[in-house]
DNA sequence: ACCTGAACACCGTTCAAGT
DNA sequence: ACCTGAACACCGTTCAAGT
């Protein structure tokens, strides 16, 4: 009998709880959503979560990074992307897509109201916004020394903007329960187009 | 005696539990703060509090909707300013403005996420919002119509941009206690110059 | 070493009783 | 008509006891 019986154990309890409470926050919002039932759904108990993890919040924060790390993989495409405008705009489908729904447009805000009273989560979020933030101008820079996007706007500058955006819309359309995506979608191109004014 | 002993009651207490409300809120943030907190800052019981409130997420709606509506003020000078751009800055001061410091930042994030459970709020939130878009869009068109600005993006459109950058910035910058107002203001009024382009 | 589940602390909300 | 404040219900977290 090893003195450790499973090294990999609370990695593999870590996730059982994840997705046990990823469920259960779909189905009635983080603040909602009790510890209990995460309990149940994970089929573990109380005292067995609070070794893995230091609080709902804590919780919270894992699920709310990840779901904006979905969110953004659609940033991988951007650099082999050669038509920035396309890129832009499947990146706005998919941070969309991530929180479409009844269920999932609670997610979007609740990140942010938990990141407001968690540095840690804050902290998280904002790097996470950083390395998003970098590609876009990268991508923008790029069009810009191809000739293909107009000079005059810093593409830091233009990155922070898109992204600014892009949340504020996502938090109106998700929760006012606006329209279809593809929509959505189309307007948000609609605005690149006219930030960036590439020739083609 | 007369029968309604005091017909402005009800008002004035709404008013003092506000107030109370407030001030527990900038303290403690929405979720931290307590009903007995406010009930000992308003000088009532919790009873009574129950009597002119359903709950408390029902403060919270109000307080919302007040703190909004006082950063939106600076959207009655869009319609005598004629310079464009600094009617947009001034009202990127007053949001960023009413949104500034621990104590508030977290009152923009809650407002969603409260909205997301809250649909009653959320479609207050709604309204409001289409009166600044529509503010802000018509603004746009007289600077269009005189050729202030370039016309190419539809009015409403910009409009949504406009408004949408703005709250993902403030969400940014209050989370992420960055810069300072001014700084702010003056990334905003570059984006708004280059969603524009106005010539004058 | 890991887990259980009863117990604790806290807080939003209600309601029987007062004036 | 309006208010009080004790009581209730609920839920995040802890901890003594088990294996």
């Amino acid at each position: 009998m090893p003195r450790h019986a499973d090294p990999a154990l609370p990695q593999r309890r870590r996730s059982q709880i994840l997705e046990a409470a990823r469920a259960c926050f779909r189905e009635r919002g983080f603040r909602d959503a009790t510890i209990e039932e995460i309990c149940a759904e994970a089929r573990i108990s109380p005292g067995a979560l609070y070794r893995y993890f230091d609080s709902k919040a804590d919780i919270v924060a894992a699920i709310a990074l990840d779901a904006r790390a979905e969110a953004e993989a659609a940033l991988d495409r951007l650099s082999s992307e050669d038509r920035l405008l396309d890129g832009l705009a499947e990146m706005a489908r998919a941070f969309f897509e991530a929180f479409d729904g009844d269920s999932d447009a609670a997610l979007l805000s609740d990140i942010w109201a938990e990141a407001a009273r968690d540095p840690v989560l804050a902290k998280a979020l904002r790097a996470r916004d950083r390395i998003a933030a970098g590609r876009v101008a990268a991508a923008i820079e790029r069009a810009q020394a191809a000739g293909a996007a107009y000079p005059a706007f810093a593409p830091a500058d233009a990155a922070e903007a898109l992204l600014a955006a892009l949340e504020g819309l996502a938090l109106r359309r998700a929760l006012w329960a606006e329209a279809d995506i593809g929509d959505a979608v189309r307007r948000y191109r609609a605005l690149a187009l006219h930030i960036l004014k590439p020739k083609r």
